[in-house]
DNA sequence: CATAAAGGTTCCCGCAACCGGAAGGTCAAC
DNA sequence: GTTGACCTTCCGGTTGCGGGAACCTTTATG
């Protein structure tokens, strides 16, 4: 399978398709042509992969994760433990964003917006004491 | 007044002041020596720099939010579409992380974490219908 | 059958916003 | 005078690709 029809397949662009294999996480055959040939078992990585990506994982999670995934003598808790750091790495951005947002809504809330200069976000800004 | 001090008084590390100076953000002048010498107006410039950039918003939007600081003339709602447009796109990050976060609870409930090889998370991961 | 379009290949640059470190000049203190 | 703490510029790396050039192969069409 040609690599357009395995990026339609998996759901990634061809370019990330190439790039994961610059960085080896899913090495296809080649044909005599020098094009690359993708099997079921390299469109399961790709999925996999997919997915992965797709739930936030960085890509070194996700080689780690396609490791256990390939291991069938894995311990869950290698696979848990990545998933709980990932969670919690999610949970702090959460809670970082939320403040901001807080501090962001009451700002534009409170600036009229017009065509005349004052405005409470600029002041903001400039206070002295943060 | 040297970078490190400058860098003390604004909170911004030396090594990021030079780069807004490289990118044309603040630009102090040089003594006999050399040296970057800060003053009072620069200095405001950089916790300018630090109070929006530790709200969020782009390098690139701080440069325009300073020339509005800077611009007396300035119309209120020019800035306050700015942070509306950060704000909005805070909420959607948040909406996205909300959902990664909830997914990522529920796998991580599920899995017990020993030293078997099932495990829920990896069984998600690899599931076909996504 | 010739040719054009659509696919494939490698390679290299660019993004955002810096950080780390090397090589070298300057300054204050002991 | 020399040690150490500054300062300078410059170069490379980070994350995860995307864009595009230059070139080859396959497929579709007149």
């Amino acid at each position: 399978m040609n690599i357009s029809d395995a990026a339609q397949d998996c759901g990634l662009p061809a370019k990330t398709i190439r790039y994961y294999e610059e960085i080896g996480l899913v090495r296809p055959g080649r044909r005599a042509n020098g094009y690359r040939d993708y099997n079921e078992q390299d469109l399961h990585k790709l999925r996999f992969l997919q997915r992965s990506r797709g739930l936030g994982f960085s890509v070194e999670d996700c080689r780690t994760l396609l490791s256990l995934y390939e291991d069938h003598n894995r311990a869950s808790a290698d696979v848990r433990q990545i998933a709980k750091a990932h969670l919690d790495d999610i949970d702090r951005k959460i809670a970082e964003l939320k403040s901001l947002q807080t501090t962001l809504r009451h700002l534009v809330h409170q600036c009229h917006g017009d065509d005349r200069p004052d405005c409470p976000i600029i002041e903001d800004l400039a206070r002295q004491d943060h």
